[in-house]
DNA sequence: CACTGCATGTAACCTGTTACATGATTTC
DNA sequence: GAAATCATGTAACAGGTTACATGCAGTG
């Protein structure tokens, strides 16, 4: 149960389910996404548990909000969870699984182009985390090197990020180059086999 | 629905859905896992929505079997869900989070062996996959580049995993090295901060 | 007064996981 | 005759998605 635990991360830093929306939209979402419905039925179930403290907080503008954080409790299975090593589970991704049937649709230039749209599709994540560490070195001087605490390990995850979107990215960009020396060459049928 | 469209590739071939369980846990697994449960249901699903036709069959050894293969239907089905593009989607790895978290441990040389934990998980992946790709190479001379039809595709998903398999490890052993660099000298506190 | 942003929640549904249940045939 | 492998299915539950419902406060 990993948004358990995202959670519990989260709220070291007291939020309401609306902040913890944002968060999610903007930073969790690159390794887990969750939608508003979740979280709020999530933090539910971890103040029964014992391992979030609800109480209600005035606002600046709009409604009451409920702010949460982790009590100690909360914390002691946050510790539990990491100190367990990596959980690595499963990838799914479907564009690999449609990569694999490609042939199906018997036409080398949408083969072409469906490599050719994967590619701006990881080159644009790509270039949206390279801006994201190219604003915290100008904001932060320590910033690759001198990082310490908390920071030091969220670094850590931007050049995962970055080393696995510039990997696929170049995978793309090289085999839709294959791709395309494989096209029947003019003149010719526009179908393969 | 992507369980489906897999589904629907893989029964280009007919197969049963034990024969198709086997599939998953070899080939599919890397990319779209599936337990039996959910593809026996599956499959009676899209027998009923007439995308995959089943048929009892005999059997060399153990009980009848049934026997399912893609219909017209389900073939064009498969079509339309190759030719609407890319289907990219979220990621959701609970390592990364723990990354994130791993300050929470306040403890240099855990973090460390984390990384390190994570750099054997990848590392073995990536020989796995790197064995997959010698022995294509040893049995089938045209193997890298000759390649034509389903086989060319096939072997794009190999080298994808291989690129992100790669990246991942080796981000992993830089990142090691740099933990390893921060952790306190011996005769000193064994804690961080 | 309409719109936007803040804020919280519920209901129905779909997908995926775990566990259980059954039974045939072959090999030791 | 016990164990392994072939083979198919169901039930209960957990986790995640989509859609809906409500209401406050400030701005134009």
């Amino acid at each position: 149960m990993s948004l358990d635990h995202v959670l519990l991360g989260a709220l070291r830093e007291p939020a309401s389910g609306y902040e913890l929306k944002q968060r999610f939209d903007t930073v969790f979402r690159h390794f887990w996404p969750a939608e508003q419905s979740q979280i709020y039925r999530t933090l539910q179930r971890l103040e029964s548990a014992g391992w979030v403290a609800g109480r209600q907080a005035a606002s600046a503008r709009g409604p009451r909000r409920r702010v949460y954080s982790t009590t100690a409790r909360g914390l002691a299975q946050l510790r539990r969870w990491l100190a367990q090593g990596p959980i690595v589970g499963d990838d799914r991704h479907a564009f690999v699984a449609q990569v694999l049937f490609l042939h199906e649709l018997d036409d080398a230039a949408a083969a072409r182009d469906f490599l050719a749209a994967l590619h701006s599709e990881f080159a644009a994540r790509l270039a949206e985390l390279e801006a994201v560490e190219a604003r915290w070195r100008t904001d932060d001087p320590r910033c690759p090197d001198g990082l310490a605490g908390a920071d030091f390990y969220a670094h850590l995850t931007l050049t995962l990020g970055l080393a696995k979107y510039r990997a696929i990215a170049e995978w793309a960009a090289r085999e839709r180059g294959r791709a395309e020396a494989r096209l029947p060459t003019r003149g010719t049928r526009a179908r393969t086999r």
